[in-house]
DNA sequence: AGAATTTACTTGACTGGGCAACTATAACAC
DNA sequence: GTGTTATAGTTGCCCAGTCAAGTAAATTCT
């Protein structure tokens, strides 16, 4: 009967537990799919598909890091497995010599294209079909302000990302 | 110019983004205060806090596994952390002797109510404080219904945790 | 009761990604 | 131009957590 209460109200301690409980699960069951399906790691796909997006096919490794919301270090490695299955290449940037371009090659492109079906509908499955279009635009609106960068600042040290 | 369409709607890109965004940040952030201000881990600190609600204040290693959506391995690893800690002690169970309760020690209670008011101000700047009451109600629904088992079985294979 | 199976972990090997330290180029000060 | 500082990546080390294989207790079959 022990009850401890720990300073939030019931429907904020419920948000909280569903959010993380999201945060475990989405990814590992997409990633998943993906795995079982084509044999890519959900990570690469994303990478890949903001590679094919972006103006020229082509990105700065501290653009990738940003899009997927992770270290430069992290994208460094991201970009070298990608490399390794030449799925993209490095380009000595002409306009800035301290880092490269990274390119999609055709071969990663073809392999993205592959890819699509199988992510799409894994999306569909675990997620999109799960919400009816009002509870769409509320999360879209909702995750991404929580998304959003910190703007704290009230502690004095904030010693961002190597 | 180059234009690939991937076979969802914008809006539903637009979610898909919003919650891998989401899913990278908001753990980071909550880990990261914590540390900072507690030097606990976030896995810990929902460890225990677990453990604090539970009947008993024990739990079987799968119910920590379960709890914190992680395979029963990662939960005995988590639990040895806080057992070097002495948050936790394991105690072999009277009813089955194949594995321990893990119980928490009156140490790990402390520290987990010392931990509480950081946690609790930690969650409402990065989440709760960024959403309205239907924002709130709307996004914990729909957050469960995604968290939700996977309902599929489509595919013949489901080889479960190890 | 003894054998076979199932359950409840534990452990070894591995992987992804983070941090801090390092390198190389660029930009700025003078 | 030379020295200083800032920027862009890379690399070594580490840690959390997964998977697969192993162990030990419990349950089921006969």
């Amino acid at each position: 009967m022990a009850h401890h209460n720990n300073g939030m109200t019931r429907d904020e301690k419920a948000l909280m537990q569903a959010l993380s409980r999201a945060i475990s699960v989405v990814p590992r069951v997409l990633d998943a799919d993906l795995q079982r399906d084509q044999q890519l790691p959900l990570t690469d796909y994303f990478a890949l598909t903001y590679l094919s997006e972006a103006e020229g096919q082509r990105l700065r490794i501290n653009e990738v890091a940003t899009r997927l919301s992770m270290t430069i270090s992290g994208a460094t490695r991201t970009v070298n497995r990608l490399e390794a299955l030449e799925f993209v290449a490095r380009e000595r940037s002409a306009s800035d010599g301290r880092g490269a371009d990274v390119v999609l090659t055709d071969v990663g492109l073809k392999r993205l294209k592959a890819a699509w079906p199988s992510h799409r509908d894994s999306a569909r499955r675990r997620v999109l079909d799960r919400l009816d279009a009002n509870e769409l635009a509320v999360l879209t609106k909702a995750l991404n302000s929580i998304g959003a960068e910190p703007d704290d600042f009230d502690s004095a040290d904030c010693p961002p990302q190597s």
